[in-house]
DNA sequence: TGTACATCAGTGAACGCGCGTTCACTGATGTAC
DNA sequence: TGTACATCAGTGAACGCGCGTTCACTGATGTAC
């Protein structure tokens, strides 16, 4: 058994890694295998030993990107103890300048949507997964039992589409006051208002 | 003055017209110039002396689709006047199962932003025109004047954002879900909640 | 009206490039003795 | 402890393909006479 155990599965982590930051500013399309493996230290030839495809790659960098435990501490110096007051704390770093600015580390909602639409079946699960992942973390601090789940979802669909046009539009100025408007309504909607 | 009057700008219309529906469906990426052409009845060859390149295109397509003044009575049966009522009727048109299905006709803002936020400036500017013309529409019925432009922002990002997201799912029901309490959220915010 | 012509819209073969993928090979590692 | 070995992680050249783009050419059109 040469290499240490854990090799491997150290390794692979880190091509995701690279993945995930690479597709996060460029895209699916925009990043070469070449390029993934580059920025994971290695070359070319040995991606075929951890993945079957590019594609595969892609339907597991949005899996583990859910079971990082990190997210969504990754951005700006937000954290929550997960017990109480998550809703209000998820809107606000989702929709804070600091996620905003953070393209390589943003959640692959922001980035991808549009491939994940065009990509197969899997891909489109993993997505699903991370989605819902964000409507149960938003839905347990809305207080009226029945509208909780159509309440979160919309929110969610807030934060989204806010982060994903702000960084759309030409004027940094404009794509402010959209970021900002976005977090007040979001938070007014789970009735968190300030 | 062979060909008569009037012909290239038909058949530079109708290559556009080829490229959105294409782009609608596949993204920019996705589509060849191949693809285009052959859609509107041309080949390759011919695409250069109507575009100096692919990504000219792109920026055409986008600035087109906001002057068309078919627009935004393309999804299902939509009519609306243009001069009273125009917030909840764009909003209920815009989140509709109609708008949904037709992924071909969609609004760009949807299928494209993506793209967009990494293209260059020319194209970005051209997303920010359609929507900025999405958000004075919205606006013009939102009574609190002080709220007005914050709110039809939030608005347009909820639209948006819910069918971004709503096409990326696996599940169709947890699509149809979002996309209703998309909506639901949206008239709710402009201060329409029936 | 009919014919020759000039114009230019459209054609399709070709080029070069980058990408996903494959594969024979290299060399770093832990193990056996 | 030191050496030979088996294993397999990683290498990098090569292949085939599709794409954006170019260009010499074809042929459809309206005009001049």
């Amino acid at each position: 058994m040469p290499y240490p155990e854990g090799h491997r599965e150290q390794v692979r982590d880190k091509i995701i890694d690279s993945a995930r930051r690479l597709f996060n500013k460029n895209g699916f399309e925009g990043v070469s295998v070449d390029a993934i493996m580059a920025h994971a230290g290695l070359t070319r030839g040995g991606f075929y030993s951890y993945f079957s495809s590019k594609s595969e790659l892609y339907g597991e960098v949005m899996r583990c990107f859910f079971t990082d435990p990190d997210w969504p501490h990754r951005w700006e110096g937000v954290h929550f103890d997960h017990r109480s007051d998550a809703g209000p704390q998820v809107v606000r770093a989702y929709l804070s300048k600091g996620h905003f600015d953070d393209v390589e580390n943003s959640c692959p909602l922001i980035a991808l949507p549009n491939d994940v639409a065009r990509a197969d079946e899997t891909v489109k699960a993993a997505f699903e997964t991370v989605f819902r992942a964000m409507i149960a973390l938003i839905g347990r601090d809305i207080k009226s039992k029945r509208a909780r789940e159509k309440a979160a979802m919309a929110i969610a669909a807030l934060c989204i589409g806010g982060m994903v046009v702000s960084r759309s539009v030409n004027s940094p100025e404009l794509g402010e006051q959209l970021r900002k408007a976005a977090m007040k309504a979001a938070l007014e909607l789970g009735g968190w208002a300030a």
